[in-house]
DNA sequence: AATTTCAGCGTACAAGTGTACGCTTAATTT
DNA sequence: AAATTAAGCGTACACTTGTACGCTGAAATT
């Protein structure tokens, strides 16, 4: 199966073996602070200590982690201004998106919703930036399809994206039928959230 | 100091004594499945063992810990209520309220806040029913004071309380010059809420 | 061809964990 | 007054953890 390699090669892809591990791992029940170096190293396939090959620590793999966890929230975003174009809709497309998202990469965004609230201070601050990141795009869009100010639509954009969030920390712990009913939910908050600021601003 | 006391009250007196040092470890980097008995045995300044006089496990003190938490909030709510009924504005007193809770019981907070999203699926529902109660009683509030149908009142509350909810995880890693930004956008949000459900009432 | 580099391994150890077990001792019941 | 109850303690043990240290063998460099 494994072909002659570069030695470069073969710590990135032992590398990108941790990263898909430590996911892996970090399912319902697990943290970045709960996790242990020598889980992360048996479900990788390689000794404890040769983690340290790669990383300083589980910290710094952590980081690494929510680095990873973001751009693939900003891809999911770029996906979802695409089907936007598309159709019409523009709250209930970022929704499905949003949603699916979750169901395909349920680790992905609970270490995201997880350390967002976890026990280090430094993984707060990291997720708090993508969160901010997600915020920024968003509400750049707003500002491109509604006629309103900055700041209406940064305030807007949060709100909206904290009530985003909140779902999918539901959508976690829910079965089919009621995702279903999460999303229809949200849908309608988001709209109310939209047609406040458009009051406010017409006020 | 101690004085003669009951077997009862001096039992119930040391299980005050646990959960309060169970809440003093639940600190900005302990988590309750992060926190170990002995930690807590040696702040509580009981041998390891005798915390078994008390509870199960961990987790059963989690659960208490949680209901605790949950009726503070509860008990919060009455009072900005009360406040409400004096002044006038019931966001920006409800807002100021919440916020006043969160530095005063700093920790308390962050056990709901962080068991919400956490590693155990049992906290994370105790939560979940805390959180529902809290958004309940807020719904009810709406619907005496607005004219609307208790199905949008409850859409109301829930977004009102999520956007709070996260200002709240905001505000724990802020100083006091952040912590009044943060109050002021999310009282706009809320009232871009409260319009927007308004302007969907009368469309 | 000889040398250097370095990813990965195995061993080893100290520290911290949950908890089973039996004892003590003072409050309570008989 | 004697017997019972039960909160709290100390000891002990089996585990898991992070990581220091030195070795191996193959890739890369000279």
């Amino acid at each position: 199966m494994t072909v002659k390699q570069s030695r470069e090669q073969q710590k990135q892809e032992t590398r990108q073996n941790i990263i898909n591990a430590a996911f892996q791992c970090l399912d319902a029940e697990k943290s970045l602070s709960s996790i242990s170096l020598r889980e992360i190293a048996r479900v990788a396939g390689i000794a404890p200590t040769s983690f340290y090959r790669h990383f300083k620590d589980v910290d710094e793999l952590g980081m690494t982690l929510v680095d990873e966890a973001g751009l693939m929230l900003r891809q999911l975003m770029r996906s979802a201004r695409r089907r936007i174009s598309e159709q019409s809709n523009a709250i209930d497309t970022s929704v499905d998106t949003f949603m699916e998202f979750i169901q395909d990469n349920t680790n992905v965004f609970r270490v995201l919703l997880r350390e967002h609230t976890g026990t280090s201070a430094d993984f707060r601050a990291a997720v708090q930036r993508e969160i901010q990141h997600f915020i920024k795009e968003l509400s750049d869009y707003i500002l491109l399809r509604q006629q309103i100010t900055q700041e209406l639509a940064d305030l807007q954009s949060e709100a909206m994206v904290m009530i985003v969030f909140s779902a999918g920390a539901q959508a976690l712990d829910a079965d089919a039928k009621q995702l279903l009913l999460i999303s229809k939910k949200v849908k309608r908050q988001l709209l109310f959230v939209q047609l406040g600021v458009k009051t406010f601003k017409e006020k």
